[in-house]
DNA sequence: ATGGCAGGTTATACCTGA
């Protein structure tokens, strides 16, 4: 089982674009974010034939998240963050029981600081949220699948230089230290450093500002998979899949491959 | 050291991204 996490940017620019990956590389479980849609006008009759299983949930102009699947799925789901309905999170249960949850973390602003950036508050609340509520879902033996864009690069090889990001909103230590209590909460497993050790760099986006991304290389790493500790024996691949960065009218971010034997 | 780009909007400047 092949499972794809991607920020699109707009799903309806990149419907295409969807298509080529699906090409490419064959995901049969791909979710997005940043789809910036509202349900109504979610591009199904584009994607039906790849992804005929498909849980969306949109907001206008913003945020915005999806499950597509080749598999069928039971249940869907998704709950509100910070008692505001923008469309951050979709859930998904497959035949078996694995449970695949798909977020979109708030980006922060650029001003470190909860007390006067409102944003960077909203990003600490919302990770206290998850943490509190994958400490509250019991079951350390569930099979269970969490990915997204986290907007958070915890490693110091998760970023082009670490130094240089301490205090840039992604990479501070105290949203690092948020998202490892959200880790910690669950036992989940960084499914793309169980393959590429802390040692090596690993990004997943590249700056639209960047004149040449490849080049310069001054990337983050803010899209994970996670998996609970049962599925972790059945890892049998992760990868960034960098080539999309370079497609006409790409996405900043380039999608996350993980490979699941279930 | 700085600034650099892109998507969407009852747009044609401004918000958001990170």
């Amino acid at each position: 089982m092949r499972v794809v996490t991607w920020n699109i940017n707009s799903v309806r620019l990149r419907a295409p674009s969807v298509r080529r990956l699906a090409d490419e590389i064959a995901p049969d479980i791909l979710c997005l974010q940043e789809t910036k849609v509202v349900d109504e006008l979610f591009p199904h009759d584009d994607l039906a034939d790849l992804f005929p299983y498909r849980h969306v949930r949109g907001m206008k102009a913003y945020n915005g998240v999806a499950i597509l699947s080749r598999v069928p799925f039971e249940e869907t789901g998704g709950r509100d963050w910070c008692g505001r309905a923008d469309a951050r999170h979709v859930s998904v249960t497959f035949d078996g029981g694995v449970e695949l949850h798909d977020f979109y973390v708030p980006a922060g602003g650029d001003e470190p600081n909860p007390d006067s950036n409102d944003k960077f508050a909203h990003k600490l609340q919302f990770l206290d949220e998850m943490a509190a509520w994958w400490r509250d879902r019991s079951g350390p033996r569930a099979k269970r699948i969490l990915v997204g864009d986290l907007n958070i690069a915890p490693l110091e090889n998760d970023v082009w230089s670490h130094k240089q990001l301490l205090n840039v909103v992604s990479h501070t230590p105290i949203e690092v230290d948020r998202l490892a209590q959200v880790q910690a909460s669950h036992g989940w497993v960084d499914a793309a450093r169980h393959f590429v050790p802390d040692s090596e760099k690993l990004y997943s986006w590249w700056s639209y500002r960047a004149r040449d991304w490849r080049a310069t290389n001054r990337g983050r790493r803010l899209d994970h998979i996670w998996v609970t500790p049962p599925l972790q024996k059945c890892l049998k691949s992760a990868s960034v899949y960098a080539d999309a960065r370079d497609w006409p009218k790409a996405s900043d971010h380039a999608p996350v491959v993980v490979d699941i034997e279930l």
